[in-house]
DNA sequence: AAGTGAAGCAACCGCGGCGTT
DNA sequence: CAACGCCGCGGTTGCTTCACT
């Protein structure tokens, strides 16, 4: 696979990386690490721009990226990590050890969004797009690499488990005498469950944080944030990552700690 | 066997953030 | 403080492979 091979007006060669390009820039890159990648094709011998080699370094030839099928683990991962940070695929990879944010950014604009939609979930909200009332049967994960798993559909997956991991952040926020302490926490409790039910908690959350959620438009799956709240989210989900990751990594043996249980647990 | 569309993957493009001058 | 340049990120495109007819 991979693009036909030209070169650009000022002979900067574009397109499909060859093999012997790969062994110079990871010869390179392991004699002399990353410096200027403006400078490094030129230092390696190739013909590229810095930018093109950055990208092949990043999202191929960097040791430890892990190529090959996404598990069902990890495609569940995705799309909790995604329902709490959004388009944000460099922080998401940071989550997910091994993979690259062009990586995981594909697998879900390929397939995942397209799951979505198929099972009539709001690629955005993570709410089922039909009406809640209508009775919604189990179904499969049909993204062919995936090892059919079935997993419960709406409402136990988008109200219960992405929403109210949301919602739960949401609060940890709202609060900011708990502030990131709170969300570490949520982060933490190996029985945040994404799919079971987490009612219960998210009652006990709002009854600790009353009065963040006095409003009764608030009552519903998700908090309306206004832009102030959400700026402070994104802030602090991106002060908080290196210590996340602890988090992720230290709660359990998967890598992906805070979500493992709902797919390990049947 | 040939044609066609969907899926998957690799790479490019353009923009915004950030550091430096 | 503005201007500039580099880097990183997200969106998009282009190509190959696969599945189906």
């Amino acid at each position: 696979m991979g693009r036909a091979t030209w070169f650009d007006a000022d002979g900067t060669k574009r397109g499909g990386w060859t093999d012997e390009e790969d062994q110079k820039l990871v010869a390179y890159i392991n004699e002399y690490g990353i410096g200027d990648w403006r400078f490094l094709p030129r230092k390696a011998g190739l013909q590229r721009c810095g930018k093109s080699c950055r990208l092949r370094w990043m999202n191929y030839l960097r040791p430890g990226v892990k190529k090959g099928k996404f598990t069902p683990e990890e495609e569940e991962a995705i799309m909790n990590f995604h329902s709490i940070l959004g388009n944000r695929w460099a922080a998401i990879a940071q989550q997910m050890p091994g993979r690259s944010d062009n990586d995981i950014k594909n697998h879900w604009n390929s397939c995942l969004k397209k799951r979505l939609e198929r099972q009539g979930i709001n690629q955005m909200t993570y709410q089922p797009i039909i009406n809640l009332a209508v009775k919604t049967p189990s179904f499969n994960i049909d993204c062919g690499n995936s090892s059919s798993s079935t997993v419960s559909a709406s409402p136990s997956f988008s109200s219960s488990g992405s929403a109210s991991l949301l919602n739960r952040l949401a609060t940890g926020i709202s609060s900011r005498q708990h502030g990131v302490d709170r969300i570490k926490n949520i982060f933490s409790d190996p029985r945040t469950a994404i799919i079971t039910g987490q009612e219960e908690e998210f009652e006990e959350s709002k009854k600790d944080h009353g009065k963040a959620l006095a409003s009764d438009d608030q009552e519903d799956d998700f908090l309306m944030w206004d832009e102030e709240n959400m700026r402070r989210f994104m802030e602090e989900i991106g002060q908080m990552d290196p210590e996340m990751n602890g988090v992720c990594n230290s709660s359990s043996s998967s890598p992906y700690g805070i979500y493992e249980t709902s797919l390990l647990d049947d």
